[in-house]
DNA sequence: AGCAGATGCTTGAGTAGTCAAGGATTGGTT
DNA sequence: AACCAATCCTTGACTACTCAAGCATCTGCT
């Protein structure tokens, strides 16, 4: 087997392994999930912590429809509001309420600290970190904007 | 953000991205999923093509009912079959047929091709794709037995 | 003005997994 | 010999997505 496969097999599994991870430790403390932390997080990096629930979609590499599925329980639990466009009909905005916005800051404050966790054990020095990191946006992830990883 | 979790959340996205492509070219050249053909791939490195059940989730990171569960539609095409155990009648087995056998070399070399003209791109170094495996390692995926990527 | 096509979003149906519960079989202990 | 606990596997109910279809609204062309 070549290194190419074992290397996307290997990605797999550990995206998995990865995912559990967080999805445990963010469930237990918080209540919510990898996915949405994600979608929080990337609300809160939007100016007015909102956007257009279709280009939520595009940032997130989801579907329109995955979206709505996906909002819908922190819509219930109001973390996150529908607003809609005075000038376009069609446009819905997914926005982070006040709560939402305090939630967040402390679920990042558990995220960071479990990826800090992951990376902590050999062999992951800082710049093997980063250097991963830019090593797998090649690989689809556009990543999430304005982040540089340090030289 | 710290670049540990850019990078957990990129490893996320690179997944999906990864995982779309080998589904799209598996299913077309193939019929089967990339979860297919991982099912295949560790049957056929175990001897005489057939692993227990129970033995084949803990190798792949699923739980006993996933096996069961992405197992059948292979048990259904005929690439898979069922065996018994004469000493033990609580274990099954999960074997490889011949059709399952020859089958799995195709897709085999279509893997191969779709993972290499992934890492086909710069910034891939072939000791980037290495590495990258043993870093990937680290993470959860204790990955395929046998393989050791080249030094 | 009015229509055609594009865009934004939701919904129904399907897929791939999880967990929890349950049935069958085995093996160890009395 | 009889039971109790552990092991192997499947099944029902759930989650988190996907795609395809559908509805509402907007925009550009005539």
């Amino acid at each position: 087997m070549s290194d190419a496969l074992d290397a996307s097999l290997r990605l797999v599994r550990a995206q998995t392994a990865l995912v559990k991870r967080f999805d445990a430790s963010l469930g237990g403390l918080h209540g919510v999930s990898l996915a949405d932390f994600t979608m929080l997080l990337r609300l809160g990096q939007a100016p007015g912590g909102r956007m257009r629930r279709v280009d939520l979609a595009e940032a997130l590499g989801l579907t329109a429809s995955g979206v709505t599925r996906g909002l819908a329980p922190l819509e219930r639990i109001g973390l996150v509001t529908r607003e809609t466009d005075a000038r376009d009909g069609r446009v819905a905005y997914a926005a982070l309420t006040d709560t939402g916005r305090a939630r967040l800051t402390d679920i990042l404050a558990t995220a960071e600290q479990i990826a800090a966790e992951i990376f902590a054990a050999p062999p992951w020095s800082k710049e093997d970190v980063g250097q991963f990191s830019a090593l797998l946006t090649r690989l689809g992830g556009t990543g999430l904007p304005g982040h540089t990883p340090a030289p």
